[in-house]
DNA sequence: AGCACGCCGACT
DNA sequence: GTCGGCGTGCTC
């Protein structure tokens, strides 16, 4: 116990992005509170709902008389578990990130605040008479204020502050409209379900019969996760599984085994989507002991599910990255279901990966983490022959169905006979034919938005680009609906009739996206029935559910769509997938492209042919060579692992060393390029004394300017993962101001 | 994130 | 003169 101060001082973090933990003193007459309690405390000149995380922290370096008292107890006990008030400390160091934003991410929404009916509604805006008159007349209001006017006159039933938000609505703005009585903000009850029926997918095709029989391979790998979890150790398996080896099946026995030694499962899937077909699989065996828990959920819904899991009335939780922080007691197993998948990272502070959460999490709990995957990510691969996990291989379909023969189109073939605006090839073409003379299925894959990607003129050479942003506009719609639209800040404007650099009315569009190819596909085949499904034609709730039910029910032909498409959906009828160009993202600097390309081909292509009828795949590419597309082509990991870890281990990139990406932000180029290499140069005297570290950059970033600011980035390189983050944070600790404007992402995905 | 403070241009 | 816009800085 000694270096302890038996103070009355305890950690608190609160809800505040920005901010670490804050040091608050409790009363005489109040007991000290655990971690995990909710405690009201005073902020500045308001009071703000915080968890305690540290009973009894060592000396704080904050002047005693600095230090307020807290001001309410919320409760006696923990409130958010210790586990995960552990795991929460954990993320937020590893991850570089404040205690403020990191407790914000792992605690439901609203459960500070008056808990009485606080989960229960949602604020919802509405324009009053005097507001419409105000709206109609100019000058009224500030311009901000007409804007969220002008919306909120198109929506007489009102629009969801959140929604608001999204759309500009600054919590400020509508405080300042409510105030002139020109807007109204109610509370309204929240109630729905979320195992609402309608969201619910009909039962997986994978035959929802109670006795499914294993294959011999999928019983012998059962075996083998089963001795694991029964040994009641940390440990972590990669099951390596082909598209449609029955992974799943594997998960719901395990979860069973576990369930009936009285331990708790926590189910993480990439997708909000897949949540609903997943949680209805559980519930077959669970019935009523299935949570969800996604940031699809109402606030409402998700706080209800929230409580039912803390108080114990569940014991399998379904969800997405951040259900990683439910509140389960003594979790046994924990699944990763489709591990190497880019949305398990947060892209946002704290920006955290529920994948590698989930074994630090497993290893807390002495549970089996069970990462599944038909194309491994390099760092659990490389994790799994090192010794470190398990390996469970499950090589064959159930069934023993064929994996799709696939075909690779040379484009640069078709460009020379066809001219260079082919998008389908013949050979795509003539398999679309066929599949629509059957009246069978086809998946079209391009991983890219719009109509077309650009606008370029043809007497000088420009293109029409972002004010705020340093991309070039996407063109979406034709004809007179044409908008010219930024992807990353939503800037839109009308296509120009004339450049905006040189006047000469020579514009044309190049490039394509998924819009054009469903209007080729149209155009070929006027009565197919072609639906595209992207995040534009998913914006809706709801939407994305209902077109995959249409597909599934096959009301729908030929669906055309991004990536989303290629995750998780088992679709029986599908014989043919098309992928209109593999090399979207192979011509990114990025160091991961190779190994996205490869997973997104591998795992599309594995769309094909998972009912009776055998599937084919048909990839269009220019770089027909190209490893990770001849590799995924013949559905060879093992190759394509090898081959990429030669590029890691030249280029030293992960898994062979460890990252951390740093974009500094500012209003000029040259501020963000200057403060960026100050903290390189604090860096590397630090460095001097570490070996094997690298510190590269500054450089613009590749998005060099966003949203109206300039960036700059630097890498950090190195073996030695904690050595590189407090470095780094030493250094940018000796300016306060440039921190500010620093996201630090430890472990990046892309350093895009 | 809020919420103060302080500075600036547009009006009673 | 003051009102309200918005940029800057701080919260144990």
């Amino acid at each position: 116990l000694c270096g302890r101060s038996s103070s009355r001082n305890v950690l608190v973090a609160v809800p505040v992005p920005a901010l670490d933990l804050l040091t608050y003193r409790v009363p005489d007459d109040s007991p000290i509170p655990p971690a995990g309690a909710r405690v009201v405390v005073p902020l500045g000149s308001r009071a703000v709902t915080g968890i305690v995380v540290d009973a009894d922290p060592g000396a704080s370096d904050v002047a005693d008389a600095d230090i307020k008292p807290i001001r309410q107890l919320l409760d006696r006990h923990a409130f958010l578990p210790p586990d995960v008030v552990a795991l929460t400390r954990w993320t937020a160091e590893y991850y570089a990130a404040g205690a403020g934003e990191t407790i914000t991410a792992v605690l439901p929404p609203k459960s500070r605040g008056d808990r009485a009916d606080a989960h229960k509604t949602r604020r919802v805006v509405a324009i009053t008479a005097s507001g419409m008159e105000a709206a109609a007349a100019a000058g009224v209001v500030t311009p901000k204020q007409q804007e969220v006017l002008a919306m909120l006159a198109g929506a007489p039933d009102g629009i969801a502050s959140p929604q608001l938000a999204a759309r500009g609505g600054s919590p400020d703005t509508i405080a300042r409209l409510a105030r002139q009585g020109l807007v109204v903000v109610r509370r309204e009850r929240v109630d729905r379900d979320p195992f609402d029926a309608a969201s619910l997918p009909a039962p997986s095709p994978g035959g929802p019969g109670p006795a499914r029989r294993l294959t011999t391979e999928q019983a012998g790998a059962f075996d083998r996760l089963h001795a694991l979890a029964a040994s009641k150790s940390f440990q972590v398996a990669l099951l390596h599984g082909v598209t449609g080896s029955g992974k799943t099946e594997l998960y719901i026995r395990l979860s069973r085994a576990v369930r009936d030694a009285g331990r708790g499962v926590l189910m993480l899937v990439p997708e909000i989507a897949l949540t609903p077909a997943v949680a209805s699989l559980f519930r077959e065996t669970f019935a009523d002991r299935v949570a969800i828990q996604h940031s699809g959920l109402s606030d409402g819904e998700r706080h209800d599910q929230w409580q039912r899991i803390r108080e114990g009335r569940v014991e399998v939780v379904v969800g997405t990255r951040s259900a990683v922080f439910a509140p389960l007691d003594r979790p046994g197993l924990i699944v990763v279901d489709e591990e190497h998948d880019a949305s398990y990272k947060q892209e946002e502070s704290p920006r955290y990966n529920g994948r590698d959460v989930a074994i630090v999490r497993g290893r807390q709990a002495g549970a089996l983490v069970v990462l599944g995957s038909a194309t491994p990510s390099m760092e659990s691969y490389y994790n799994a022959l090192a010794g470190k996990y398990h390996r469970v291989v499950l090589e064959r379909r159930v069934l023993d169905r064929p994996l799709p023969s696939v075909t690779v189109v040379d484009m640069r073939e078709e460009y020379a006979d066809g001219g260079p605006d082919v998008v389908l090839s013949r050979a795509l073409k003539a398999a679309i034919g066929v599949r629509l003379d059957r009246r069978e299925q086809s998946l079209v894959l391009l991983n890219r938005r719009g109509f077309a990607t650009a606008v370029f003129c043809r007497q000088c050479a420009g293109t029409v680009d972002c004010p705020n942003c340093s991309v070039s506009l996407v063109v979406h719609g034709e004809g007179a609906a044409r908008r010219a639209r930024c992807h990353y800040c939503n800037f839109s404007a009308r296509v120009p009739a004339a450049c905006p650099l040189c006047a000469a009315p020579y514009l044309e569009q190049t490039g394509f996206g998924t819009e054009r190819v469903v209007a080729e596909i149209e155009r070929a085949w006027p009565a197919a029935r072609v639906a595209r499904l992207d995040r534009d034609s998913v914006r809706r709730k709801g939407a994305l559910a209902g077109l995959l039910a249409r597909f599934r029910d096959g009301e729908i032909d030929v669906l055309v769509g991004t990536q989303m498409i290629a995750k998780g959906h088992d679709f029986p009828r599908v014989t043919l997938v098309g992928i209109v160009s593999a090399d979207v993202g192979l011509g990114m600097a990025d160091f991961r492209a190779s190994e996205r390309t490869f997973q997104l081909l591998t795992q599309v292509a594995g769309r094909a042919g998972r009912g009776e009828q055998p599937g084919d795949a048909i990839v269009q590419t220019i770089y027909p060579n190209h490893y990770s597309i001849q590799l995924a082509c013949r559905q060879d990991y093992a190759g394509f692992y090898e081959r990429e870890l030669r590029f890691r281990k030249a280029m030293r990139y992960p898994p062979v060393v460890s990252l951390i990406n740093s974009v500094v932000r500012s209003r000029t180029f040259a501020g963000a390029m200057d403060d960026a290499a100050d903290i390189v140069q604090r860096l590397r005297r630090l460095a001097e004394a570490a070996a094997g570290v690298a510190i590269l950059g500054p450089a613009p970033a590749p998005l060099g300017k966003l949203r109206g600011e300039y960036r700059a980035q630097f890498l950090v390189k190195g073996t030695n993962r904690r050595w590189m983050r407090e470095a780094l944070m030493a250094a940018l600790a000796g300016r306060p101001d440039v921190q500010r404007r620093t996201v630090v992402d430890v472990d990046p995905l892309s350093v895009l």
